[in-house]
RNA sequence: GUCCCCAUCGUCUAGUCCGGCCCAGGACGCGGCCCUUUCAAGGCCGAAACACGGGUUCGAAUCCCGUUGGGGACGCCA
């Protein structure tokens, strides 16, 4: 709430959100938004936000990914409030370590006769659902199992099924979508609990949203035909059931479902490609998501303006381009200071000892950055293309050496040098001052007297100014890049 | 097969709830021009969309029905 809101008065119950992946591979896009409307929306209605790890499938659950799910929520800042406490913080919720929770519930289910025990094996379920699908038929299950009883003692347990009624409707009050109906005759007793006595998700999302006091559900909206079953289980709970909103998928390119195959879609793979975690924030929150024109937002902005009301209904294609434009605006905006440091590994990748960089100096490092902020969309971009005011060998373009570097620019590079070297300072002024009169008296025009430089300096076409820059270089490396450059054939 | 969701420029979207302000606005990308020391950045200009068909209405991108297209779910995965 901005100010004087009343969504936690005393009357309404504070907010709870949750964000609530499955560790099996790392934070991909879709997650990451997903977490973040959560987020967004928990810090607007000044909520709760809860990290849950559903890990209830030791198949396909790894630590690892939990690690790399907590990186990325780091790195993009989404904090959250809640949890086991590790090490003076809150860890995550993880649903392997509150089994009991989930087993005294199905209990309760049992022992009301709401649930019973199933006998049938995944083998025969799956004969079934194949004859059903050759046969144009329901894949529901068709409740043979329904008779035996709650009594594991009698005959061997079995998964545990919850018993549809099936004769109304549920209705979802989607936040996003609006209404949405489900008869229940489509509903089929699904699994509770497994024959290894492990949760199924339908049956521990529900155990925890209760349990963790949840007020708002929002996952993405693959998840809509799950929530009928969900309702149901709440209602044979006896307990609330919180409010929905299903916010729209994000596509690749194809307009299908994000995937592996459509690249890097690992929200780390952004961090390691020189994008920042505002730009990737800001990127994610406007799509689906908006608050008119504005597209360039601060977290305050976002936190203020993030309303469920304003998330779309529609999918949205992730497009890198726009997200690269978005990174570029925030590396522009970057203070230089912070910027260096970023830099720092990304320097070092495209070749920088680390001692090299310590010798130069944050000051020098930030001057660096400063310089080609402007013009750098990625880290690693800026970190590549500033390469050249290292000292160290660089390499040249031949096309540029070939077609700027003539022997005419060579003659012109040869006593600009000589003159430079009679300046009373090595300053941009007055380099600047000195090229502007040299280029004057030979009657050209600053460009054909600043592009031989540029290019024996950098090896490129392409770079910032190039007074400022040369201050940057300081003289010796301006020296030896133009004999360098002289000994170049052009 | 059954159920569900979605439908505005290539893409993200504003406008849709409470029809007229919309021969549809912004942004990315694209093309052009300006600025300029190259490249960016910035500024200006341009091409580019209401899926289709029926209604309702004086009037529909907006409401209703249908069609088509796309997507999702139907698991002892989440």
């Amino acid at each position: 709430m901005t100010s004087g809101g009343s969504a936690s008065d005393a009357s309404t119950p504070k907010v709870r959100v949750r964000f609530a992946p499955s560790p099996t591979g790392y934070l991909h896009v879709g997650g990451a938004r997903t977490a973040l409307y959560n987020w967004l929306f928990a810090r607007h209605e000044n909520g709760v936000f809860i990290l849950r790890i559903e890990d209830t499938d030791p198949e396909r659950s790894t630590d690892e990914s939990v690690a790399g799910i907590l990186e990325a929520m780091r790195w993009l800042g989404l904090d959250w409030d809640e949890g086991p406490e590790v090490g003076g913080a809150f860890g995550p919720y993880r649903q392997a370590e509150r089994l009991d929770l989930y087993r005294e519930h199905a209990r309760r289910l049992l022992d009301g006769g709401k649930a019973y025990y199933c006998v049938c094996t995944a083998e025969e379920l799956e004969a079934r659902r194949k004859a059903a699908l050759a046969a144009g038929l329901s894949l529901k299950y068709d409740g043979r199992c329904r008779g035996r009883g709650s009594c594991p003692s009698a005959p061997p347990g079995g998964a545990v099924r919850l018993q549809m009624q099936g004769e109304g409707v549920v209705e979802i009050a989607d936040l996003v979508h609006g209404p949405i109906r489900f008869e229940d005759a489509e509903l089929d007793d699904f699994i509770l609990l497994r024959s290894d006595g492990m949760p199924t998700y339908n049956f521990a999302v529900v155990v925890d949203d209760v349990l963790m006091r949840i007020t708002h559900v929002i996952r993405g909206d693959d998840h809509i035909s799950n929530t009928p079953r969900q309702i149901k289980l709440y209602e044979a709970l006896g307990l609330p059931v919180p409010r929905f909103a299903h916010i729209p998928m994000i596509f690749g390119p194809d307009r299908s479902r994000l995937s592996k195959r459509h690249g890097a879609m690992g929200v780390m793979a952004y961090q390691q490609m020189g994008y920042l975690p505002e730009a990737m924030v800001n990127y994610l929150a406007r799509l689906g998501w908006s608050h008119g024109d504005q597209e360039i937002f601060t977290q305050e902005e976002l936190i203020g303006h993030f309303t469920l009301e304003k998330v779309g209904r529609t999918p949205a294609v992730f497009d890198p381009v726009k997200l690269e434009w978005l990174n570029g605006q925030y590396i522009k905006r970057a203070v230089p200071d912070r910027l260096a440091a970023l830099l720092k590994p990304f320097w070092e990748a495209s070749g920088m000892s680390r001692e090299g960089l310590e010798r130069r100096g944050d000051a020098w490092l930030q001057a660096v950055a400063g310089l080609f902020q402007e013009r750098a969309r990625t880290l690693s971009e800026l970190a590549s293309s500033s390469q050249f005011v290292f000292e160290g060998k660089i390499e040249r373009d031949e096309a540029a050496v070939h077609k700027i570097l003539t022997q005419e620019a060579k003659d012109r590079l040869r006593t600009l040098l000589q003159e430079i070297e009679t300046l009373p300072s090595f300053t941009a002024a007055a380099l600047e001052s000195l090229f502007r009169t040299r280029a004057a008296a030979l009657g050209l025009k600053l460009v054909d007297v600043a592009q031989p430089f540029r290019v024996a300096l950098s090896g490129k076409t392409v770079s910032p100014p190039i007074f400022p820059m040369m201050e940057l270089m300081g003289w010796n490396l301006v020296r030896r890049r133009v004999e360098e450059a002289l000994k170049e054939d052009g």
